[in-house]
DNA sequence: GATTGATTTGAACGCTTGTTCAGTTAAACC
DNA sequence: GGTTTAACTGAACAAGCGTTCAAATCAATC
């Protein structure tokens, strides 16, 4: 019971304010226990903040792993932008520390998160060099291209609102249509 | 003398490690003087978070009120990307600064800020509506547009060296096409 | 060379930090 | 009902935090 209320409380405030400013006791407060029962639940801060960004990378790739196979090279494009853009919505705050915090992981974690995300960024960047050996893409740069999409797209999470003028299906069409044509042949 | 080499200090130390991870002792040894001294040049921290932001800011409007004017809406957005990518890599902390630490400025400075920001974006979405009212372009949400446009060019900053592969003028190229191409009528 | 004015020191202030641990409490089992 | 096991408390630890300030130091002026 504890334990997840723990790990849940450190993601909203480490989202919230930073790792740095956030202190063991004020996640224990928002858990409703004293600072020390934390360290029946994580052996110390860094961890906590290590198996957050892992539990989200691991995620993000089994739950893109779990996509059905392409048509081909638009097909798995259209496919990857509309993915990118449902998933990291549904997870703002992890996505937000996993990009903001990798700084304050020590360095064996911090290589640990890195060939995950390389891992995901490669996949899209795959898709662009098939589509480019296909005649299906007009990209002067694949892995270029495949940075400059997912910053895109990854953008999102920046402004958009639930409440806001726009629906999430929305968002995803207008993407994928700027994506569509930055690629086009 | 000092004053500079503490602005700069505190610029390179919260860019590297994060505001709430550098302590007013990290920037003074760093500067090579007592803590204490500090207060010489800075009426507490974070006034020297806000002033590293603000000028930043400055510069950059500046920067780009300084441009001469375009002939027409093509030109004006290849002018914007070409100046946001050159702009942007020659001052990689105060930008990673500017980006990260927005949650760490108290409610008056982070209005400050996100005002000019604003005002930043809002020129490229101008230029954006203007091509599309002329036909220029065919983008189907200009302050969407907007926004992707700038996050995908301010990742730039993430992954380019001086040392890589590319030079900075390759890397406007390749972007100023990959814009073209998103927004072509 | 004395005097002024700006800088810097170094100690101190009260408070918070991550982490440990002996002791208390609560729940589960025989 | 007594015993075992797990969870949690509350105090303590050494260290570090932002900030203040009287005193010492330094540089420049007369």
């Amino acid at each position: 019971m504890t334990g997840p209320r723990v790990r849940l409380a450190a993601l909203r405030l480490f989202a919230r304010h930073g790792y740095a400013a956030v202190s063991m006791r004020q996640i224990a407060k928002e858990v409703g226990v004293q600072a020390g029962a934390l360290y029946n639940y994580t052996p110390d801060k860094q961890s906590l903040l290590f198996d957050l960004m892992k539990g989200h990378m691991d995620a993000l790739l089994a739950a893109w792993s779990a996509q059905p196979a392409a048509a081909g090279p638009l097909d798995a494009l259209e496919q990857f932008t509309r993915f990118h853009i449902r998933f990291h919505s549904s997870r703002p705050d992890e996505v937000f520390i996993s990009y903001m915090e990798l700084r304050n992981l020590n360095p064996e974690n911090f290589v640990q998160i890195e060939t995950l995300r390389r891992r995901y960024e490669d996949a899209l960047a795959d898709i662009l060099r098939n589509g480019v050996a296909s005649g299906a893409f007009t990209v002067p740069d694949p892995k270029v291209a495949a940075m400059a999409v997912i910053a895109m797209i990854t953008g999102v999470n920046t402004w958009y609102r639930e409440e806001g003028r726009l629906t999430l299906d929305d968002v995803e069409e207008l993407y994928w249509t700027m994506v569509r044509n930055m690629v086009a042949a």
